[in-house]
DNA sequence: TGTACATCAGTGAACGCGCGTTCACTGATGTAC
DNA sequence: TGTACATCAGTGAACGCGCGTTCACTGATGTAC
């Protein structure tokens, strides 16, 4: 009854990934509507047919792309927010694991802030999907704090979406940032920017109830 | 010396802008680095070749359009900026052009909330600074308002890419909506949950310097 | 442990097709006199 | 106003090329006994 046989399971995983991985290369240059099987299957250094063994087309590659970019983010973020104590610590560290992590994974968070509003629906709708579970993460932290008493389930939401939105926006300027000349500093203004907007959107949320 | 001679000049703006339309057309479901140039003709009705007399490449046609889709909001925002009072008639004259510019031009905004990010960088880039200076706009506007008296130039800048951006999203969030089947329904929570955050924000940007 | 058979990830040839770009052209519009 | 020439937006044939997909295949891995 062995349902992971091994070797040959394991084999055809280092091909899908190595096929993820040619195809997010690919994706910094271009958008998942252009992205070609062949070149993918090229980058990849394997037979242009061998794709249809681990994808019905690119379409689905992507979706495996979203699941990839974005299901360990949830766990990190909603430990950050939980695990801090003041508004200003907090926002640091949200704008700090944001920086670390488009320096770590950059063409994963290029791929998403490309395809979040890109020509192929079902990623589009992955994205979205992904976005929407988070958001709700979100809320739900907030919801636990004593600063949200009295507040409407649909303003919870709201809030929860707009650091969801602030969170992928920042995201996005940091990597631009790293493209500019002096990335370090081009990198600090986007932080600054970030920390400022954030704590206006604190600020907001301090006063809703007034 | 005329430099507008009139009628062979004017058959090729109307050739120019059928490539335009249908580009348009074409980017509705697809991404602007996959689009095809003997596509866009055959959609326009001209041979293919005709293509190169008005543009280097698709590259260029999508540049062309994003001149086309944002030129002309500047303006418009602007005035609603100066025109209104309090914040709440702002807000709700800015949701609502937003609903209305969707409306009558779905196609110019999902070309921008898609290639904002898209794979084609000079048509990123001529966005990029679109939107800088509509933000600049922005700031310029607020920046004569008592309400700004004693903010920074760095501060004054954040508030007006934060409104900026929250104007961007919404309108592609009205676009998001309106494929869905309740249309009036959806547009109707799209619009509350925009209102809800440019009210928070308001509040926030009230006691910033508290 | 050994043997015979089944599975199935990856191959490689072949196909028809639409692509971007070149080129020399046509004929209506514009200009000079 | 009329004529002769220049301009140039749009044409249509031709090219070489890479695309997605099909198909029968190979041979290592897995399974039954």
């Amino acid at each position: 009854m062995s349902h992971t046989p091994g070797l040959r399971q394991a084999q055809k995983q280092r091909t899908r990934q190595a096929l993820l991985d040619a195809a997010l290369l690919l994706l910094e240059e271009q958008s998942l509507s252009s992205l070609g099987l062949r070149e993918v299957t090229r980058a990849a250094g394997v037979a242009p047919t061998a794709f249809y063994r681990h994808f019905r087309d690119p379409a689905g590659l992507g979706v495996a792309l979203v699941e990839q970019a974005l299901g360990s983010l949830h766990a990190t973020v909603g430990a950050i927010l939980t695990g801090t104590a003041g508004d200003e610590e907090r926002i640091d560290r949200i704008v700090g694991l944001m920086a670390g992590y488009v320096r770590a994974e950059p063409a994963h968070v290029r791929f998403i802030a490309r395809e979040r509003h890109g020509g192929v629906r079902p990623v589009r709708e992955a994205i979205d999907a992904q976005l929407r579970g988070f958001a709700a993460e979100v809320a739900a932290v907030l919801a636990a704090e004593p600063a949200s008493a009295g507040w409407s389930q649909e303003d919870l939401r709201m809030l929860a979406e707009l650091y969801t939105d602030q969170i992928v926006m920042t995201a996005s300027a940091f990597l631009y940032a790293a493209q500019d000349a002096p990335a370090a500093e081009a990198e600090a203004r986007v932080a600054s920017a970030a920390r400022r907007r954030l704590r206006l959107i604190a600020l907001g949320r301090r006063h809703w109830l007034d």
